[in-house]
DNA sequence: CTTGCTGTACGAAATTAGTCGTATTATGAA
DNA sequence: TTCATAATACGACTAATTTCGTACAGCAAG
């Protein structure tokens, strides 16, 4: 029953919410049976982990059949900007910037996408 | 005694060492301190993570004398390597672009900031 | 020497994550 | 209707994290 904002998913639970963005909408079978193409897993852990994932505001659920079928709900970019945060702040002295030069330094991006950021930037230095 | 490069700090973990990192080397109460700045917590709180750091090979310590002397196992720039790495992969498809460009559009960079990532980008492309 | 201070060691408790086994319930086919 | 199947509910267990209390050792001041 916790509405907070600020529950941080687990690696578990983001690994779930992972599958429920893609398709939307799933039952935990859909669910289960797409992690254990790359984890072996049983089907309850999987059941649960998405039981206790309700209770925490992670996902809704419509429970109006017998089987129910589950939603994500927080977004994907809203959790993304949350790990995001806790990023910046643990880690590069809430330094954005340094985050940025730091991921394109060693993950090597590519040509395409390396013009696409700068493009970027030039939209978001017009804007100031 | 776990000299595994993979071991990943917990959020108290990654406190200690942003202290450790700023300072080079300190005792434990030099990191309590510094700690309950910001947050209160009991000295043997710290002194039992730091021993567990100790163990999992996330710190060095010197305990030649009596007080003990703490420096950083780990290097701040691998650990946000490792961060960087699974946040991309899990959240991120696995690229690094779509990262930087949702970092670089809602932490707001400064100015200064946007031109240095321009210069960076601009490197970066000449190398290819 | 004794007392008190400052350290470390260590056990115990609370909480959370992850895993699974078993119980129970609903449903559809025979 | 009965029964097998497939679903949920739930308790138990392990492991890890975080927290703290207590014990004990060294040392320095009186």
């Amino acid at each position: 029953m916790n509405n907070n904002k600020s529950v941080r998913p687990t690696d578990g639970e983001l690994e779930i919410l992972g599958v429920l963005w893609n398709k939307g909408a799933a039952t935990v079978r859909d669910v289960h049976e797409e992690i254990n193409k790359t984890r072996e897993s049983g089907y309850t852990t999987t059941l649960k982990l998405m039981q206790i994932m309700f209770e925490k505001g992670l996902v809704h659920r419509d429970a109006s059949s017998k089987t129910h079928v589950y939603t994500a709900a927080v977004t994907k970019s809203a959790t993304q900007e949350m790990f995001l945060h806790k990023m910046i702040n643990n880690l590069y002295a809430g330094s954005s910037a340094q985050l940025v030069m730091h991921a394109l330094g060693n993950q090597e991006a590519s040509e395409e996408e390396l013009e696409q950021i700068r493009q970027f930037i030039q939209q978001l230095k017009e804007k100031m």
